[in-house]
RNA sequence: GCCGGCUUAGCUCAGUGGUAGAGCAGCGGUUUUGUAAACCGUUGGUCGGGGGUUCAAGUCCCUCAGCCGGCACCA
């Protein structure tokens, strides 16, 4: 005789055991209808579901989250059953649920193509319209490997043989369609009312590149045609924010096929490039960093000391010389940093020593992994090496940390997530020393106050890591930073210094990044903001527009007195009328537009527009530097315009 | 690296195996202009590279490169 609570406490009696829907049809028609599944005792059902004990139940439609991930599961089933249809040889692999949709993945002869996609579609919305039961059945395991090798589904039935002999199957059917699955999913094909196949491409089976290649099909689903759109539309908005797009735009930078994934910096884009550095390295000398500079070119016995040749050299670039040396272009900068603390006697009252270095590096990343700025194979890294005894691990993480996360402040970044990356399966050092670093840099993490989000196997291959992960205003997150106890390296290439004992000792070296890469944090920024940097990176923060020639003394003095200021500004001049002027400066997201027409001129004043289309009306030439130098001074804490 | 798509003027993009185009930009003029595009004229192309099929290739085939979307990699 179940009882079943509601999540507002109340309370249902029935003398017989009741289905998810019946309870919900209880509640009242339209519940019945919105009903997509269950939750019963907090784990998601059917609504087929029979309950034959007391249970907490509540109903999931698809105002809730679970909801909405049960319709994009099930729309994944609709696009196998439509594909197994349309293609009869394709077979069936696995089909999940992903951020904003699903995917399935599918072994077939040929890949699909566009129009294949449209056909497949088409076929989803008519299955959908049918308004199919879906149903639910078990079945021991090997009776449903033997079932879908009868259908001729060897990845299926290669999935349920990894699975438990004694755990039951579940099938789901629509129609004619059958598939192995954990559920739950929608009653019937018709609460599938809005999804739209998005692309296909290739995915190894099992994620494993040694495998063959099935073809993925992507796809998006939503509770309504609104919400559909909504996403359509967000996608578009995340394009026109693209750094690619918009460093072409803003004529910032280039890449061309003579040198993939290496970055041709415009003047524009190499300021703001600048401006980053500057800022860096004005934080890092406060907190007592020493900028050093390091080869890009060594010796490759060194990289073989270090281990890099080993464990990182298919990455490498190296370069065979005329003396018959062999070289490599370093992908880091720690060997060289070790080269420098090594330079004569060190004492332990010498620590911490801080070097750091806006080093280039070149990787060879895989052609495909390449992607505008975000993936190069040159670019530079706002790095530091700390040297450090290992009771001084604790103190010196915290201040690093620290850094890190009041550095982001100033980029607005507040939403800011770490993540501990433990020991690598490709590594070097004992496994005991990897026992002490990760031991020391849990205990920093635990002084320094904060939450870290588990990432097994995911550290460096001579320690374990902190990952700092960025949050962009729409919501995408990146990881930039980085703080790596190293037990290992400094050993390796000799580093030493004598305590107070008079004894040698191998020193600590954290290694840690901020931006990680500037090309990367660059292009983060540059979507962040969809282009409209903040004044105090903007390459020009104010343009001062002439409406005639007559006030072009006017402007060009105007300009004048602003560079003087260390303002960047340029004059326009040209013989356009203003509404032209305004255009131009305002897509090349100029933060301040100032106007001077003969009125201006009579008055000494100058008219300020920001490039969101404000109008700030007229102010005097002091009144706007003192603007402009109070809103780049609180870089990008707080903004004045826009 | 793997799968698929793409590569045409500085940019954005049309182009049925049969004479390479448009808009913007640029350049030359006219216009002296008040807050998101004044008007007229005009230059500009090894159709990504190489090879092939064909009387004829931007278009079809092969190959290489780069880019784009995923996968794998990386972090």
């Amino acid at each position: 005789m179940p009882v079943v609570t509601l999540p507002d406490g109340s309370e249902r009696r029935f003398d017989h055991p009741v289905t998810v829907d019946e309870v919900a049809a209880g509640i009242g028609a339209g519940l019945r209808k919105a009903a997509l599944a269950g939750r019963v005792d907090g784990k998601l059902v059917d609504t087929s579901y029979v309950i034959d004990h007391d249970v907490s139940l509540a109903i999931v439609t698809e105002k809730d989250p679970a909801g909405l991930e049960v319709i994009r599961h099930s729309t994944a089933h609709l696009l196998a059953q439509a594909v197994k249809q349309l293609f009869p040889e394709a077979q069936v692999t696995i089909g999940p649920v992903i951020e904003d949709g699903f995917y399935y993945d599918f072994a077939y002869e040929r890949p699909f193509t566009p129009e294949d996609l449209a056909a497949i579609e088409a076929r989803m919305s008519e299955l959908a319209q049918a308004d199919q039961k879906v149903t639910r059945r078990e079945m021991p395991r090997d009776e449903a490997v033997a079932f879908f090798k009868g259908l001729g589904e060897r990845y299926k039935a290669e999935i349920i043989q990894s699975i438990p002999s004694n755990e039951p199957i579940s099938l789901y059917g629509q129609g004619e369609w059958v598939d192995l699955c954990r559920g739950p999913h929608v009653p019937s094909t018709g609460k599938l009312k809005a999804f739209k196949l998005t692309k296909v491409a290739g995915a190894y089976w099992r994620g494993d590149s040694r495998n063959e290649m099935l073809q993925r099909i992507y796809g998006t689903a939503w509770a309504d045609k609104k919400q559909l759109e909504e996403y359509l539309h967000r996608l578009e908005e995340a394009e026109k924010r693209d750094h690619r797009r918009i460093g072409k735009e803003l004529d910032l930078f280039h890449l061309q096929e003579e040198a993939p994934g290496a970055v041709f910096w415009h003047p524009k884009g190499w300021s703001v490039f600048q401006s980053l550095i500057q800022y860096m390295r004005e934080r890092q000398q406060a907190a007592g960093y020493q900028e050093v500079n390091a080869p890009e070119l060594m010796d490759a016995a060194l990289w073989k000391q270090s281990g890099h040749l080993e464990k990182f050299g298919e990455n490498m670039f190296l370069t065979q010389t005329p003396d018959e040396r062999l070289y490599a272009i370093k992908p880091m900068n720690c060997p060289g940093h070790i080269q420098i603390f090594k330079h004569g006697l060190r004492s332990y009252r010498d620590l911490p020593v801080r070097l750091s270095e806006f080093g280039k590096v070149h990787r060879y990343e895989p052609s495909g992994a390449l992607h505008g700025l975000m993936r190069v194979r040159a670019f530079t890294q706002d790095d530091a090496h700390i040297f450090i005894t290992e009771e001084q691990i604790t103190e010196e993480c915290v201040a690093v940390t620290r850094l890190i996360l009041d550095i982001y402040r100033d980029f607005g970044f507040e939403d800011v997530r770490i993540k501990f990356a433990d020991r690598p399966a490709k590594r070097v050092g004992a496994d005991e020393v990897w026992d002490r670093a990760e031991e020391a840099l849990k205990a920093a993490s635990k002084a320094a106050g904060i939450d870290y989000i588990l990432n097994p196997g995911e550290g460096a291959f001579y320690g374990p890591k902190l990952e700092f992960v960025l949050r962009d205003a729409i919501g995408r997150d990146w990881q930039c930073g980085t703080v790596q106890v190293d037990l290992n390296l400094p050993g390796r290439l000799g580093a030493h210094y004598i305590d107070e004992k008079s004894a040698k000792r191998t020193p600590v070296m954290l290694h840690r990044a901020i931006f990680g890469s500037l090309e990367r944090f660059f292009a983060i920024l540059l979507e962040h903001h969809a282009g409209r940097l903040p004044v105090w990176l903007a390459p020009v923060q104010a343009v001062v527009m002439s409406i005639t020639d007559r006030q072009a003394d006017y402007v060009r003095s105007v300009t004048e007195s602003l560079k003087n200021q260390h303002f960047r500004v340029e004059s326009d001049l040209r013989n356009e009328k203003v509404g032209f002027k305004i255009r131009e400066h305002t897509l090349q997201r100029v933060p301040y537009l100032l106007v001077a027409g003969d009125k201006e001129v009579a008055a000494n004043l100058l008219s300020v527009r920001t490039r969101s289309g404000k109008d700030l009306g007229t102010m005097t030439l002091e009144t706007f530097s003192e603007r402009l130098r109070l809103e780049s001074e609180s870089r990008g804490r707080r903004t004045l315009e826009d």
